[in-house]
DNA sequence: CAGTGGTCTAGACCACGCA
DNA sequence: GCGTGGTCTAGACCACTGA
């Protein structure tokens, strides 16, 4: 791990055991280098992650301070982008499945042509999966997938999880994804999967995921149960 | 503007006007350094912003590249940060109206207490606003704001943006906010003010905003008619 | 093994906050 | 004007890719 890393490593350990309390100033970049036996650039660069995290902010002229709001962020280590995520309002020790209601090849329409950056010849996967938490049906998904981009997908893979199959058996590493949220009304099929009444709303979510290329690998839309799922996220500051 | 900056606006000149075109490889940050009159490192950041905004990729011992997916993003200049908001499915020309339907001070409960990071004898302000665009209401606003963090707030000013207020006339420096999406079924509001029917689905948003320094100053839950307005946002890789 | 990106340093200068 | 953070440089070493 690089020192840069480390550095704020420490200090974040340093704001959760209240060594460096809640709105307080921290010591000054050239004091931090001396202590840690580094250069200031380093010093510098380990704050700038601490800031992206959320921790603390600097005012130049005048010093970095905690955050007042720093300790929620401050519990598991540093991680950011890994910010925006479905929550299902369940426990952990409930059993996740998955039955797998379509799967099939064939050709992208207009919609899938331009998510996907395909054209019309492009063979693509195309299923139709239902999620299931503790016995209880929470989401259907519709996925399109380029054969030729993530080769390979069977109805064993279906099973599992798709992601693991891609990252795991053929090594590959995504990079971004774009997301659109919207509240809409059952169709047919959720109300035959999801046990929707007529009157509950359905999340949907509407997904292209792509490599660390760009090129995009997945186009899905995903219809959530509205009383098991909402989604959470955090803006940072420009 | 400091120099890191001038060269990734330059560079993504070049890469929106196809200098450097989709899957190409950059230069090697030597040539970069030299050509731009620079040091390697401040190559390297330009670089990073660029990553960060995800135009290009970058392996290590191999070179740096463009994303497949780059001009999508290459056309507004470099911004992160601003990549979550609300979308309402209108033009622009449409006139935004806001109508204040309640405007008073009491005591928060204890959701909003946890949430402001306030204890139980903090006043706040309490108002809901219906906002309307083109004539057409769209969303209802439920919000709390404590009135020590930001006072002065009349029916004047929620007339016009209260944003613009604390930003304008306050000079207070927005943070980061953290937000939580739902679908749900409209309440008796709801169907009085956003002419909502029985089954029309809501897009439900509870947010908490906070300041540079981390202290929250606003509380809200806007419900959004569901044919309307829909949230789109981006996940930077990790 | 040559080329490339990732990290790190010491020292310098600038911009800003604050007294 | 002093102390602070923000930027920049030249040079160095390391880690990784790919021929």
């Amino acid at each position: 791990m690089p020192k840069y890393k480390k550095v704020a490593e420490l200090i974040r350990e340093r704001i959760k055991d209240n060594t460096y309390s809640v709105d307080e100033k921290l010591p000054d970049q050239n004091s931090l280098a001396e202590e840690f036996s580094t250069s200031r650039v380093t010093i510098k660069r380990a704050l700038d992650l601490l800031t992206t995290a959320g921790l603390v902010y600097t005012i130049q002229g005048s010093g970095t301070y905690v955050k007042r709001n720093a300790l929620l962020q401050a519990q598991s280590s540093i991680q950011i982008g890994h910010n925006v995520g479905l929550t299902t309002a369940v426990r952990d020790e409930v059993e996740l499945q998955s039955k797998t209601i379509k799967f099939n090849v064939r050709f992208p329409d207009e919609k899938e042509q331009q998510q996907l950056m395909i054209d019309k010849d492009t063979p693509v996967y195309h299923y139709q999966r239902l999620r299931i938490l503790g016995g209880k049906p929470y989401s259907l998904e519709n996925t399109v997938v380029p054969v030729h981009t993530i080769p390979g997908i069977t109805e064993e893979v279906l099973k599992d999880s798709v992601y693991r199959y891609i990252r795991g058996e053929l090594g590959i590493i995504f990079g971004d994804n774009r997301q659109i949220v919207r509240a809409a009304k059952p169709n047919e099929l959720d109300k035959t999967y999801l046990a929707c009444k007529e009157d509950d709303p359905i999340l949907e979510v509407e997904k292209v995921m792509f490599l660390k290329t760009g090129t995009p690998f997945e186009y899905s839309k995903v219809h959530h149960r509205f009383d098991m799922v909402e989604m959470s996220f955090i803006n940072q500051d420009s």
